[in-house]
DNA sequence: AAACGCCTTGGACGATCGCCCAGGGCGTAC
DNA sequence: GTACGCCCTGGGCGATCGTCCAAGGCGTTT
């Protein structure tokens, strides 16, 4: 058996090691991060991040699905507790007022699409986790009486996305000002 | 007065070296762009890179910059000729057709928007840029009786950018499958 | 012809890159 | 105790980075 002590220091040292990628992923861009960056600031030695991982690519994909998955699985709950589909809209434009598009986790988000582009790998796994929340919200918009609940959901999260970008230097473009807006994307209703 | 042969033939490297670096920060991203790769396929020496801009981020912020106002700007008329608004939503789906999130043109877009979150200069001139298009559909869409036609015009604007963005890994998400859904944003009308 | 202006070359500078590996520390299993 | 397994260090590999600069080509102006 392996010592668990040592185990123990081992995985701890490996979790920082994903905490500080997903926040350099932010800070200078996807294809900024170096070894030597990852290891200053998690306290280690640069020979450590390709003991834990297999290459400086590698820690950076599973930092930023790690990070995005915990988060939108998080948020689903929150989604289901939503009366009113205006109530889901609303819980997605609370999230879109806590950014800016600067903040380190709009940036993640980003990075991480547009690395997604060039890597089949990524693509997958960022695939599975933005079509489980668009799931989710498809759901709750379809038991609002939502007409194409799919496809809605799928324009809500992009159009949520695309703010998020556009906000970064265009600063006017609150949560309050757009939200009357994307209201107008729940109006094809079935049911009153 | 200086050789008009040889400011001739500079100001041709000079175009040369905007167009190729367009291409790179698409197909490598921002910040993979190196002054050897610039000059390699602008078929000069790297030193040449220097001497026509100050820096290799000079270089392709001037690039950047200047593709995206082109292309603007060469769809302003287009945007003018449409009647309704259903017309100028249609012709920003045929933009959004064209792309599949991961073309070059989407990439630039993208790897511009991300960078801009970064770089103050940049974030001014992208602003600049996208206004200015903004500003176009957001008359368009009021002379058409768009309710609230700037925040509208800023949230189709945003929504076809994330559209783009999702595509890359989303392939379902094409102009006729969100077409009825984004139309809903036009709905708020004040005159029939 | 000589001087000037602009474009261009090719090489050099120190810094940084991803990745690899020999070796040491240390707790657990024989 | 000895051997084993895992974590970790520190240094080194060749390659690439952005930027700079001395030197030369070449057409235009005196």
């Amino acid at each position: 058996m392996p010592g668990p002590k040592a185990a123990d220091q081992g995985r701890e040292v490996r979790g920082r090691l994903l905490r500080v990628a997903a926040e350099l992923i932010a800070e200078r861009g996807w294809s900024a991060v170096s070894t030597r960056m990852l290891a200053e600031r998690a306290g280690v030695t640069p020979g450590l991040v390709h003991y834990h991982f297999s290459s400086v690519h590698a820690l950076l994909t599973e930092a930023a699905i790690g990070t995005m998955r915990s988060l939108v699985e998080g948020l689903g709950p929150l989604l289901e507790r939503a009366g009113t589909a205006e109530e889901a809209l609303d819980l997605m434009l609370a999230a879109l007022d806590e950014h800016d598009g600067r903040d380190p986790l709009s940036l993640l988000f980003a990075e991480t699409y547009l690395a997604a582009a060039r890597d089949e790998t990524l693509r997958r796994s960022l695939a599975e986790v933005v079509t489980a929340f668009r799931d989710r919200l498809a759901a709750r918009l379809a038991a609002q009486g939502v007409a194409a609940p799919d496809q809605t959901a799928a324009v809500v999260a992009a159009a949520i996305d695309g703010l998020m970008l556009h906000r970064a230097f265009t600063p006017g473009l609150t949560a309050p000002a757009v939200a009357p807006i994307l209201r107008r994307l729940l109006d094809g209703r079935v049911l009153t």
